[in-house]
DNA sequence: TCGACTTTGTGAATGCGTTCACGAGGACGT
DNA sequence: ACGTCCTCGTGAACGCATTCACAAAGTCGA
């Protein structure tokens, strides 16, 4: 067991990308299973539950170690502790969120946040008419309050959710203030310094690619035909 | 000029998805350029904007054709004008979204729908309370009429932005309407038949991705030294 | 206890996407 | 008109991710 956590942590240093980001996705599926009353299950059901093929769900979770039980499958609870661990949801992190606009009012009251273990410590919103306001449980605050709100909250995650003009400056503010990864909703590109992560959520951007594939649909079929 | 589009759009059969999901992203950054009365762009400047390399941008508009000027760059307003074309985006595309909550309103304000040819053609919500309501220029409508407004309405693209829940049963309402392009914001995994496009966004699994490398700069480090 | 059966974990093969590196082609100054 | 310079377009090399396919390892019934 002592034996298996050391491999574990040492295992885990080298997750590939794409293997990461279906963890979540696993997780999500598990929880389903086990509220459906599963205690155990195969790669192939849990593949059926997250919209996979059951290879890619063996190799990825054998990157988390070996914790299956050849002719039976995995331990719906064991393999969620161990999900989570690996994502480093058994601890808690602490999260602001910049511009209150629509979308910022849509995050601050996602369930999906909290019961993952992410923890809203700051509101924040550029409009003086917007500060004092409550959402979700929260007062909203100026952005001059952006640094202290990261730095006694204990915030390393930030979520920007701003028109795109404002985007990079407050980037630049969480970072300056200490935050490592950032999540930009907001629809610009912008610039950290290393050591930051940055991922990004473009709306519009994932209903053009369906565009381009309902275009396809619709419109060349027949140009094909010798 | 038509010899030309004949073999555009032959080429444009096989864009790999990868390039497909980076084309909006230079559309956006070819509209800063212009803003910026920029009239010309090189590769390297325009991976500069759009946040890659110059061997990605040139191999992803290579699909396109050939609409650069070796020596010189690509003519910003020719180029804005075949990305639009590839994506389908000189047509404009009406979308049904499904469930006015938080999300749904922020979904239905969004501006870069509009900006980018999207019209909105209804707005569907299951709780009675919520239908009559106006929500960014709409009137919030019930599930009951969801057919219609799909069918009247020329819609070929619907957004679930509904709880995790209902998420399938919308879905297949969706396709039974005629939809053949979903995108769901629902923390589910969705069963679509063969010929409808499925995409997902899902706001808290990109937050649980940040986490696992927040974890890993904070937790592992040390446990390599040997 | 043993043999049949199930499912994992993983090397090997394949496929896709990115990056490299350079020839081709056009602009521009002289 | 010509040579130099610049940047595109693209084959080739590389690396990462997915899929295949099977030996290893366990369960379970008789």
């Amino acid at each position: 067991m002592s034996e298996q956590g050391g491999f574990a942590a040492a295992r885990r240093r080298d997750i590939p990308e794409a293997s990461v980001a279906r963890l979540p996705v696993y997780l999500r599926a598990l929880s389903g299973l086990a509220e459906a009353g599963r205690t155990t299950v195969s790669s192939e059901g849990l593949a059926t539950a997250a919209g996979v093929n059951s290879a890619k769900v063996r190799k990825d979770l054998s990157h988390l170690g070996s914790y299956g039980t050849r002719g039976v499958g995995y331990e719906v609870d064991e393999l969620v502790h161990h999900i989570s661990n690996a994502l480093g949801l058994t601890q808690r992190w602490s999260v602001v969120i910049v511009g209150v606009g629509n979308l910022g009012h849509a995050l601050a009251g996602y369930a999906g946040f909290a019961s993952r273990g992410f923890r809203i410590a700051g509101l924040i919103d550029a409009d003086p008419a917007r500060v004092g306001e409550r959402v979700a449980g929260l007062t909203v605050q100026s952005i001059g309050e952006l640094d202290a709100v990261v730095r006694t909250g204990g915030v390393s995650i930030g979520v920007i959710a701003t028109p795109a003009g404002a985007a990079q400056d407050v980037c630049d503010q969480l970072v300056a203030a200490g935050v490592t990864s950032i999540l930009n909703f907001a629809p610009a590109v912008l610039q950290v310094p290393d050591g930051v992560d940055l991922r990004k959520v473009d709306l519009a951007l994932e209903l053009q690619i369906l565009s381009f594939h309902e275009h396809r649909k619709s419109g060349v079929p027949q140009a094909m035909s010798s």
